[in-house]
DNA sequence: GTTGATGCAAAGGCTTTGCAACTAA
DNA sequence: TTAGTTGCAAAGCCTTTGCATCAAC
C-alpha cells in the first residue's frame, strides 16, 4: 500500500541500497513517475525528449529491470510481447484500451479488497497468492470524452 | 461461456468459415485442447510429439494468431514477452506460476460473477468492458502436492 | 582513486512476412 | 483445377549481454 518514491525519496532508496544517482536513473525514474507505467521503449522516448541526450535503450532496458527486481516497480502482463511495467505498487486495476493501445488505472479500492479478501477466505488450493492483477480489456464507450 | 468445440465441430467451424481442415490446423487445435492454454512454442513441441512432422513453427504461429482472431481463442497477458493463447473462452482465472513458469487455470464461477457483478454496476467510466482476467502470480505453497 | 554504471555493438529469442511449392476441396 | 495453406528462409522487433569507457562517490 505504498505509494511511488518522488525524486528525492528516490536518492534516498538508492543512497540505502548502494547505488549511484545517476542521470539515467534520475532521469528513468522520472519518467515512470510521469507516465504511470510504461513499456521501455516508451520510457527511453520521454527520457530523451526530456532533455537527457547521453541514454540508450540498453540503459533503460537495464534500469527499469533493476528497479523492478528492487520492488520499485512491478511488470505487469501484456498482450503485446513488451515489458512494461508499474510505478504504482498500490493495488490497482489496469484498463487496457483496445483503440489506443494503451493502459489506464483504475484504483478502486473497494473492488480490491473485495478479491483480496475472497483469496483470503478461499486461497487456490497449493497456492500462496503474491500478486492480484486484475485486466480490463475494453473499448472505449460511445459517450466517453476523446483527450 | 461457450466452451471449447471438440475436433469434430471444429471441422464444422473451418467448413462454415470457408477454411481447410488441413493437418496442422487440426493438429494445433488437438494440442490447444489438450494444453488448455499454451504458447506458440509449446504448441509446436506438442504437436511435433503427437506425429506430425510437417509442420513448421511459422505455420504454428500463423494457425494460431488466425483461430484466436476468429475468437476461438482468447490471447493472454503473461509477463514474459511471448503470445500465450487460451482455448477456454469461458471466464476463469490464470494463476502463474513462478517458480515453473506456467500457467494454471482457477475455474472460479463465484469471484468470476462477484466481479463481473460488480462492474455492472460500477462500470470504469469511458469504457465498456470486453473481457475481464485476472491474473495471480503466485508460489506454490509448502505443503502442495509436486507432480 | 574505486567501484559501479553506462554506451555501444552484437547477439539472442520470439514473431512475422514473402514467395514458391503444395494440397484439400 | 484452383484457391487457399504450408514450409522455408529471411527479416523484424524487443530485449539481453559483454566489454571498454566513463562518472558518482
Amino acid at each position: 500500500m505504498n505509494s511511488a518514491p518522488d525524486l528525492e525519496s528516490f536518492r534516498t532508496i538508492l543512497k540505502n541500497k548502494g547505488l549511484k544517482a545517476t542521470p539515467q536513473r534520475l532521469a528513468v525514474h522520472g519518467a515512470m513517475l510521469e507516465l504511470g507505467h510504461a513499456s521501455a521503449d516508451m520510457v527511453c522516448e520521454h527520457v530523451l525528449k526530456g532533455g537527457l541526450t547521453t541514454i540508450t535503450a540498453a540503459s533503460v532496458y537495464n534500469i527499469l529491470a533493476q528497479l523492478a527486481s528492487m520492488g520499485l516497480y512491478r511488470r505487469i502482463p501484456s498482450t503485446d510481447n513488451k515489458v512494461w511495467y508499474d510505478v504504482t505498487t498500490k493495488a490497482h486495476l489496469h484498463i487496457f484500451d483496445r483503440k489506443r493501445d494503451e493502459f489506464k488505472d483504475l484504483v478502486d479500492e473497494q473492488l480490491y479488497s473485495m478479491v483480496h479478501s475472497y483469496f483470503k477466505e478461499n486461497p487456490p488450493k497449493g497456492y500462496k497468492v503474491e500478486e492480484i492483477d486484475i485486466h480490463l480489456v475494453c473499448h472505449r464507450s460511445r459517450n466517453s470524452k476523446k483527450s
